[in-house]
DNA sequence: ATACGTGCAAAGCGTTTGCATTTCT
DNA sequence: AGAAATGCAAACGCTTTGCACGTAT
């Protein structure tokens, strides 16, 4: 099993051409704010909370509005240009990465570790019409602990 | 793939059982309250934030405070006695079941379903010690809309 | 006896909202 | 022009904390 690598050049771009491509389409507006948003939270390429993403250089430069921040965020993911992550802990997480992958989360710390994982790419989907839900996608969450919690173990 | 039955009589009295075994052999102070609570949050069987839990008749009844129900909850989680469930919402969820599941998640809504699905309980679960990480257990979580939320589409 | 849990109230964050203003289409 | 987003500040809701007191071991 790998680390992602970080989000490279070519893809940030195709991502940012996705965004205003959606944009046009939808019939929404395409402020400068959502798209300093959405680079910010291509590079930052953690699992950045709102306030992380408000605090980030490129943000702060840009002098975005907290509030601002908050409500691009939730349109980005409307958008389906990014996800909320699953978190154990009480803050909303974004996830800059929309295609298949799994995350090694941290039940201590609350790290969250974006991975490739091939043989948990294809599982076989069980069917859950039955119970109402129409399933888009699905995330494996490997739940543990991080070196660094393991370390001071005993807390 | 089905969803799963409510905790039945004789598991929750394990559970109590096991929470108290806990307890002695960790020296860990064996309260009322904690007990009323790990009750609760057993019969619950939604995933209840913690302000749900303080909520609940046997709850109030116990007139237990509010603070307490946070921290009793975090000592039941670090018991391993509950779980958290991870969520894309801001808010911490516990999860009474401790055992091998799965999660329906409407990205809308924020429902949680507690799912068997025997073909995703073995899974070949990937090597994660390159990366520091001791996984415990994993879930896989299903993710997309609950049959309310697509019915009022288009929000 | 001692360490730990509880209750209360206040403080601390993360997040949302109302409203006037600005910006995008 | 019209619809929608932004910024600000205030409001809100979830969660934590300090402290005095009570309780389990």
């Amino acid at each position: 099993m790998k680390r992602l690598a970080p989000i490279n050049e070519s893809t940030r771009e195709r991502r940012l051409e996705e965004f205003e491509r959606q944009c046009r389409e939808r019939r929404i507006p395409l402020t400068p704010q959502r798209r300093v948003l959405l680079k910010a939270v291509l590079d930052l390429d953690s699992h950045p909370t709102a306030d992380q993403v408000h605090a980030a250089p490129s943000v702060r430069r840009a002098r975005i509005s907290r509030a601002t921040v908050y409500r691009a965020l939730e349109s980005l993911v409307r958008l389906g240009i990014i996800a909320k992550a699953c978190h154990p802990h009480g803050v909303v997480r974004y996830d800059g990465r929309v295609e298949q992958h799994h995350h090694l989360i941290c039940l201590r710390c609350g790290a969250v570790v974006d991975v490739a994982a091939p043989e948990l790419d294809a599982l076989p989907l069980p069917d859950a019409s039955a119970l109402g839900f129409e399933v888009e996608n699905y995330r494996v969450q490997l739940r543990g602990l991080c070196r660094r919690c393991r370390e001071k173990e005993g807390t």
